[in-house]
DNA sequence: TGCATACTCTATTAAATCGATAGGGTAAAA
DNA sequence: TTTTACCCTATCGATTTAATAGAGTATGCA
């Protein structure tokens, strides 16, 4: 299941993405608008400019502002930064991998065959995916 | 993230299928040889049999044993019984929709849009892998 | 300079979920 | 009638999630 901050994130962004100007918008506008939890919404914004994806600016007329154009935005890497892992395993993870503790061979494991194919698929759709066009 | 649930059902299911027979096997044997806790593996195995992809024999001999071939035991089935919905939010799903409360408009939720994609590229890899298929 | 604005950061918390465990109950076979 | 092995309920600790509170800090502007 997509966590709460990966959803209220990706609707930040595309909230930020359809304005007409890069301004910066506030928090409590980006709350309102989408309906999140503008203290939980902070956080998330946070993480977002930590990760590079928005820029912020303090103080009066501040807020939040995307620095790179939605076309050149990918979801892999909006979904990496929120939800972590796209693997569903560990042991077929690209980025996040690890070795499972009780499977003896990753080569005869059932699950691992059918959770590649899961990952790949995933993969696919996000790579194929920007910021621009989710909001179309 | 796959539960354990899942994770141990399916290695469960794998092993069974992989006997030379259709004698049934002792929970006890399924967990020592997947490396799962015995208790656990009960519940799982339960849920299996009441979902109607294992049957079950008490007494001396007993155990679980497919009640199916496993070419004709579908990823799908496996995943919604063990796993719950495939969609990753239920504004997608198939077999449990529900509306989000929070969003205005399905139509032009950048975040449905995602997520749609994401649930039909699973839907068909779990369409085109039984049981037979991942343990080859 | 001083004040208002709005982001920054830490800490806390309630609720839910997960994975595991305990223990007695019951059906079936020998 | 005894043993075997599945059946079922309850509980529990740990972790994660979603949300909240509140103090701190940088910036713009008068």
């Amino acid at each position: 299941m997509l966590s709460k901050k990966t959803k209220y994130g990706l609707k930040a962004l595309s909230y930020l993405a359809s304005q007409d100007n890069r301004l910066p918008v506030q928090i409590a506008e980006i709350a309102k608008h989408e309906n999140i939890s503008q203290k939980f919404l902070e956080s998330i914004l946070l993480t977002l400019r930590k990760s590079g994806l928005l820029g912020s600016k303090k103080g009066k007329g501040g807020g939040y502002y995307l620095i790179k154009d939605p076309e050149d935005i990918l979801m892999t890497d909006v979904m990496r930064i929120l939800e972590g892992p796209i693997a569903l395993v560990p042991c077929v993870s690209l980025n996040f991998y690890e070795q499972c503790e009780d499977c003896p061979d990753e080569a005869t494991c059932a699950v691992h065959k059918l959770m590649l194919q899961v990952r790949d698929s995933a993969l696919t759709v996000y790579r194929n995916n920007t910021l621009a066009d989710i909001i179309k």
